[in-house]
Order: C-alpha cells, then structure tokens, then sequence
RNA sequence: GCGGAAGUGGCUCAGUGGUAGAGCAUCACCUUGCCAAGGUGAGGGUCGCGAGUUCGAAUCUCGUCUUCCGCUCCA
C-alpha cells in the first residue's frame, strides 16, 4: 500500500470547524437558546471519534499493560481535598487591569510601569478562582459548597490506598482515569482546545524516590510515541519541557506534547513530575497513613507521581485537523480526513452501486454482516462518486460496494480505499477478513 | 472581565426604512451505475434575543446574549 499523500499540509481553524458542524462531529452547545460560552456538543461523529481517542487511550494504558489499573472516581469531591491539593489557594489570581492599554497582569508580577503602554494606572486587585462552585444539597449556605474537580487526578489520589490494598499491586504501579473536569478559565477560545469543561485523560505513576526521573523521562517519550502511532505527523508535534517558572505550584518538572494547530503550537499533554506533593498534602490533612511499604527492601515511602494528562476533546481536534487534507479544486475537490482506522469514527461504509431492487437488499445483508464486526454505516442515497466523496469527508478509511456483479455473477464485493483510491475485489465469505487485513495495513501506513 | 469585529434558512452570502432572496446542502420521484452536484418537485428563516423611534424596522437607537481576535490561563 503506497503512503500517504497530502496536497496542503495546514488548514485553518475555519475550514475544521465548518466541517465538524456540517457533518455532525461538534455543535454549539445550547445552541437553540443562543448558545453558551466555551461549551460544545459533540454530535455522532465526534462522539465516536472522541470515544475512539479513549478508548485507545485505555486500552495502551491499562488493557494492554500488567501495571496499570483503571478508575472511575467521583467529580464532587470533599473540599477537602481542594484545599489539601492548593487548588483552593493557588488556583486563583489577583489580577490587575492598567487603564491605559487595558492589559491584564497578575498582581504580584507588576513592576513600576505599565509595560506595554507605559502608563501605570492599575485597577484594584481582583480575585479569579478557576474552581467551579455549587452546592450540595437543597440548602445554599457556606457550609454546602462543593466544587466541581478541576483536574481527575485527585480522585487518584485520595484512593490510592483503596486501590494498592484491593489491587494488591506494587510500587512501581499506576492508576487511570478518564473524565470530565471544569475550569472557570478566564479566557477559554480556539474551538474545543480551551473550554470550561472538558474532558481529561490522566494516569497518575506511582513510584520509589529517586526513580521519578527516569519514569519521566519514559511517559514523556510513551506520550510522543502515543500520538505518532495513531497517524499524528512527527513535524506536526514536539516536546517542550517547562521552564522553571511555569511550573504548576505542584510540580518539581513539566513537558508538554505539542501539536501545531492552525493558530499555532498548543498543549495536547503534560507529563509531570508530582514528586510527593500530592500523598504528603492527603497524609498531613486527612490523618490517613498513604505511605507504601516495600516489603523486598523493607523500607516504607511516600511515593513519588509522575503523571500524563492528556485532554481528550483537544487530542480529537488535533486528529482531526492533522487528518485534513484537500484533493483538487473547484468542482473536482475531494476533502479527505486520512484518520487512522482506529480513530475513524466510521470504519466501513456499505454501499450498494445504485439504488436497485436487487442490489439494496443484498448490500443490507452485506451491511448486517460488516456492522457486527466494524464501526459501519449504510448509505444508499445519489451516485456511488458522490457517496465515496462522503466518506472521505468523515474519513471513512473501507467501501464496500455491492454492484450487479455481485448477484449476477460472483457474490463478491469490492472493497474502495479512501487513501488510494484503489479498488480490492473479495468474495463475500472472505469479506471480514479481507476487511480487517487491509485496516490492519492502514495502521502500519499511519505509524510511518 | 476589558478592547476591537461580527451575528439573515443546514452552509456561504445578497438585501441599508415599505409585506424575506440566491447558490449550495437536504428530502421525494425519475435518470445514471465505480469516484460528487442530470431532470421534476418539495420542505425549511417572526433576519441572535429584548426594548425604543416610526404609519411601517432585517435595515435606525439602546440594552443583552453568543462567536471570533488580543490580554490571562493551561489538559
């Protein structure tokens, strides 16, 4: 199977955006009552494309390895635990206007003169909290204010002792999740890359003092090797290790996974090394006893956390905007979204050749027989051309099509590539096969 | 939140005070039969929302909501 080959490399946001509304992978979210801000719905296409990209995820993280387990942890939590991980404190700003140039600062960070215009008329200090609040419970008081989790990772964290004891598993050893998070981010924008809620990815590493680095230096490079499997082009992405004062207040050491979206180069992962931040904040709030005992070496230790976190809808923005791909001009223009067969939202579109008596029922039954195996959709309506070009749009990487041939003659199919164009013909009963034989090519294709 | 720009059928837009238009898309029937837009017909918009001016507002004024760009933040 040849390469892939692309005609444009970038696109723009627009041009991603317009598809997803046309083709049902993102709405506006309350779209009916004139929209609210920063949320987005994802329609049948992009639920299915999101799903893929976690479950993918999960599956390399936690079906595929011995030492990771999964987690599925509440999204209220005791504020507690908010005030124990410094989100309460440090996850608000005092910030600064300046009357003449209408910039923002933090407040701790204003020198003598206003940088960009030189004038120096701040604002009073005014305080934004990114944690989101409600209330539990009917009664509105103080005292029955919960938050909505700005990260999953706590939830982790608070259960680490519940998962070591039933798990039985040992240090070096991590725990997965994925799940929504909200943050009331002052400034969300660029589609669903930055929203209030969204949806994280994370696996929080547990391992011995001393070893952190080395655990690091490993996700960071399982991260990048991550994306590129599943067909993000290696120019597109890059490793960004944090500069010391952008550090989170949590963190000893950071790098990002870098895509370059259409308005530039922004996070889709942060590795980050917790150290003990985290286990000693519980320790020392809770009372409880979060330590490991290393029964090999006889010691016991609070242990160190590196941590991936990945966000879920801005990594199937990226798949998409990577995918992209535009054939031709005017009326000859074919858009194509070369996605990798396991993040395609459909896998294998059945088509009969024409709207016929004869060949729609037999392309039902050959469609009965693909959807039990394969992501499939069914679609009979316009010319076959138009159909494919379809397809390609949602970045449907199989056709099959079902033509007189088929009834009259060989009770085969041909099977389309949506990269190549090239049409396989295969006998019905080898069909599965067939099919599952040139994704599997597809994949190797995406990895390079 | 602040500054700037913009909101007309699913999409792209025309219409700048006198009873809502086009192309594409969608649907039905016909046609075609392997790489989109051939024929006939149909559905779909109280012009983001609210108020004001006016005999009359998509068009003018005010408010409001949303989106985009920038400040900030970060998965």
């Amino acid at each position: 199977m040849s390469p892939i080959t692309r005609t444009i490399q970038n696109t723009d946001l627009e041009t991603i955006v317009g598809l997803a509304k046309r083709r049902g992978f993102v709405f506006q979210s309350s779209e009916i009552y004139g929209g609210l801000g920063s949320t987005w719905d994802f329609g049948p296409l992009g639920v299915e494309l999101k799903r893929n990209v976690k479950d993918m995820w999960w599956k390399s993280m936690v079906r595929d390895r011995d030492d990771i387990v999964g987690l599925d942890s509440a999204i209220l939590q005791s504020p507690e635990v908010w005030m124990a991980s410094g989100h309460v404190e440090n996850f608000s700003d005092p910030l600064v206007e300046c009357g003449g140039c209408h910039r923002r600062f933090r407040a701790d960070h204003v020198g003598e003169n206003c940088p960009h215009c030189g004038e120096a008329k701040f604002s009073e200090p005014r305080q934004f909290n990114l944690l989101f609040k409600t209330f539990m419970g009917p009664v509105e008081d103080d005292a029955a204010v919960v938050y909505l989790r700005p990260e999953t990772a706590q939830g982790i964290f608070i259960n680490f002792d519940n998962v070591q004891t039933t798990t039985r598993k040992r240090i070096p050893f991590g725990i997965a999740q994925i799940g929504k998070s909200f943050r009331n981010e002052v400034t969300p924008g660029n589609f669903i890359f930055r929203t209030r809620e969204f949806e994280q990815m994370e696996m929080e590493f547990f391992c011995k003092p001393g070893s952190d680095e080395e655990w690091h230096r490993y996700w960071i490079e399982f991260s990048d090797k991550w994306f590129k499997n599943f067909g993000i082009r290696g120019e597109k992405l890059r490793v960004r290790e944090h500069e010391a004062d952008e550090l989170p207040h949590y963190s000893k050491g950071s790098a990002d996974i870098d895509y370059e979206f259409p308005w530039g180069w922004g996070e889709l992962e942060t590795i980050s090394n917790r150290t003990d931040f985290d286990l000693k904040a519980h320790i020392e709030r809770s009372g409880r006893d979060l330590s490991f005992f290393d029964d090999a070496a006889k010691e016991r230790f609070v242990p160190y956390v590196v941590e991936p976190a990945m966000g879920a809808d801005r990594s199937a923005l990226a798949f998409m905007a990577d995918a992209y791909d535009e054939e031709g001009e005017g009326k000859e223009k074919r858009t194509v979204l070369h996605f990798h067969p396991d993040i395609a939202p459909v896998a294998v579109a059945v088509l009969p050749l024409s709207r016929n008596e004869k060949l729609v029922p037999k392309a039902r039954e050959v469609y009965d027989l693909v959807r039990a195996n394969f992501n499939a959709q069914f679609d009979d309506t316009q010319s076959i051309g138009r159909r494919y070009r379809r397809q390609d749009e949602i970045g449907t990487p199989l056709c099959v099509t079902v033509d007189f041939k088929t009834i009259e003659e060989d009770n085969a199919v041909t099977i389309r590539d949506r990269d190549t164009m090239v049409q396989d013909r295969v006998p019905i009963d080898g069909l599965k096969a067939a099919l599952q034989d040139q994704l599997e090519k597809l994949r190797e294709a995406c990895r390079g």
